[in-house]
DNA sequence: CAAATATATATAAGAAACTTATATATATAA
DNA sequence: TTATATATATAAGTTTCTTATATATATTTG
C-alpha cells in the first residue's frame, strides 16, 4: 500500500465520485470498494471515512438511510438533490487538479522549462 | 486558484520532481515555476514551501548552496548523490498513485463495478 | 522621490485532514 | 472456540498545510 500521506486531501473527492457513480453505498462498502478498485494500493480506514461521511451529512451533501441486514445495522448514504450540483463541482475541481498534476509528472517534462 | 487542501500531500512530491528535472533551484524560483506550470492553479506559499526544503535538507535528500546575488541572498537547493535514489522512489511512488487516481476519475469509471 | 511591487528567506500560530487506537456488536469460517 | 469478516463510531495524536508576521534589498510606477 503506497504511504497514506500521500492521499491528504483525496479522500473526500474519492468518496464523493464512488457515491456520485454508484448512488447509494454504505460506509464498510466504500472501504471495500476503494480498496478493490486500487488494488490494494489506497486502504481507506475507517477513521477517515466516517468523519468525511458525517460532515457531508451535515453540509446536507448526502443524505442517509439506515436498515437492518443480516441483524446489523447497515447505513446507506446517497447524494441529495439539493448536494448534486455541488458534489459534481468537487469532482469536477478535483479531476482539474489531477490534470494539471500530470502536467508536472509526465515525462521529462523539465525539458520545455529547463530551455524555454 | 483551485482551493489548495485539495493538495496536501502533493506538495513534496511536485517539489522534488522540479528538483529532479532542474537539478538546482531556489526558493522564490520553486514558487514561480509551478504557478507558471499551473497557470496560477496551484499556489506553493513560502509556508509550505520551505519547512519541506529544510526536511529535505535535514533527510539528506536535497543539499544547499549559497550565493549573493543582486545584493540579495540566493539559496540554491539540489539533490543529493545520497538522495538521487529515495527522490527517485518518491517521484515514482506519487506517479503511481496519480495512476491510481486516474482509475477512480476517468469518465464513467463506475459502470463496470455497478453492473460487475 | 515616494510608494508599491517584486525578489528572497524564515518561522510561529492555528486549522484541517489524516493515522492509530479503542469501543461495541453480530455473523461466519476454520 | 477462536479468528476473521461485517458494520459503525469516536477520541487522541501527528502531519501538513494556511495565514500572519518578520526582515531586507531592488525595481517599477505615479
Amino acid at each position: 500500500m503506497a504511504s497514506n500521506d500521500l492521499l491528504k486531501g483525496m479522500l473526500k473527492p474519492i468518496i464523493l465520485k464512488l457515491l456520485f457513480e454508484n448512488k447509494r453505498m454504505y460506509g464498510y462498502e466504500i472501504t471495500q470498494m476503494v480498496k478493490e478498485i486500487s488494488e490494494g494500493e489506497i486502504e481507506l480506514t475507517f477513521g477517515a471515512l466516517y468523519p468525511i461521511l458525517h460532515k457531508l451529512e451535515l453540509e446536507g451533501i448526502v443524505k442517509t438511510e439506515s436498515e437492518i441486514i443480516n441483524n446489523r445495522n447497515r447505513i446507506y448514504y446517497s447524494i441529495t438533490q439539493k448536494g448534486n450540483s455541488k458534489a459534481k463541482e468537487k469532482i469536477a475541481e478535483f479531476e482539474d487538479m489531477l490534470k494539471t498534476l500530470k502536467i508536472f509528472f509526465k515525462p521529462n517534462f523539465g525539458l520545455k522549462y529547463v530551455f524555454g
